[in-house]
DNA sequence: ATATCTGCAAAGACTTTGCATGAGA
DNA sequence: TCTCATGCAAAGTCTTTGCAGATAT
């Protein structure tokens, strides 16, 4: 896993290469195609999701490769993995342009849907570091991410 | 599934029998059985730990029951549902005396192990609070609940 | 009495895996 | 070339659902 070609070329080697590059050997077709098309897609995509939208402009991706390779980019922090409890997993890109940047949810408990926030982040991070730096103290506990959602009912479902 | 019976009597009536009230109407052996033994379990089970740990003394339980209960009990918030990302729903008892209190979540991302802790919690609440009362009037979304975890690597995984 | 709940088994949904073929370095 | 990645299909998990019989009120 941890072995790695030297030298992939210049020739399509995006700022994620670097990143792919310390957890997969081989930058194949379907990889760009996935780390492509989450670095502009909008929202928080399920693994079928980016299966169903891929398959139209390359039919023979598998729905198997979509899953690992999402599984590959999670490990190496270029998407971020969610649950938001609608029984599948999440992806949204983590870094590059593309990104949103660091944001937290919240999530309508009535019909799923997904608020982006980054209102008071600035505060919450704050707070989080401290949290952080006293947790790994106290527990002996290196923190390598967070995860902070507000769960409740949305405009909409309000009415 | 709002209305509900008018008086089951005092001989079995639990702090949490109110709360059941609101939601279903029978208070079924089962439904003793799980409420009795989430009030009392320590840590965050999932439905099967609960349907196995019960089958011993109740043979005659089923799986599905577990659920239907457990899923009953978290839309009273007698109980509450966590993901720790390991593929299964966990549940917590979340009221009453056998209850932990307000806490959160530490993840070790290597072994899933849970750490429980209330440290900061005073903090924490204070600032969610002051977030989610500008959140709610900024998106009109009336938040119910929240869910802080931080994810890493715990101390025995460290070695 | 009767609407609700249960246990069982089957179905459903999402995700992972085995394997032969194909592709990257 | 030779290892690693892919696509397909099958299997694996967890969870939900249909239904006839049982149960609470």
């Amino acid at each position: 896993m941890r072995k790695c070609c030297k030298n992939h070329g210049q020739h399509h080697c995006e700022h994620w290469h670097n990143h792919i590059k310390g957890f997969a050997c081989r930058l194949t077709m379907p990889r760009k195609l996935i780390v492509d098309f989450m670095s502009t897609a909008k929202g928080h995509l399920s693994a079928e999701e980016v299966y169903t939208q891929l398959k139209e402009q390359e039919p023979s991706i598998g729905i198997a490769t979509v899953y690992r390779t999402l599984e590959l980019l999670t490990k190496a922090a270029i998407v971020h993995k969610f649950d938001f409890g609608d029984g599948r997993a999440r992806y949204e890109f983590a870094q590059g342009p593309g990104a949103l940047g660091h944001h937290h949810h919240l999530v309508c408990i009535n019909c799923k849907r997904i608020i982006d926030y980054k209102d008071f982040i600035d505060e919450e991070t704050e707070l989080l570091k401290r949290t952080e730096a006293a947790l790994s103290k106290k527990y002996n506990f290196k923190i390598t991410n967070h995860l902070i959602q507000f769960y409740g009912i949305c405009d909409k479902c309000k009415e």
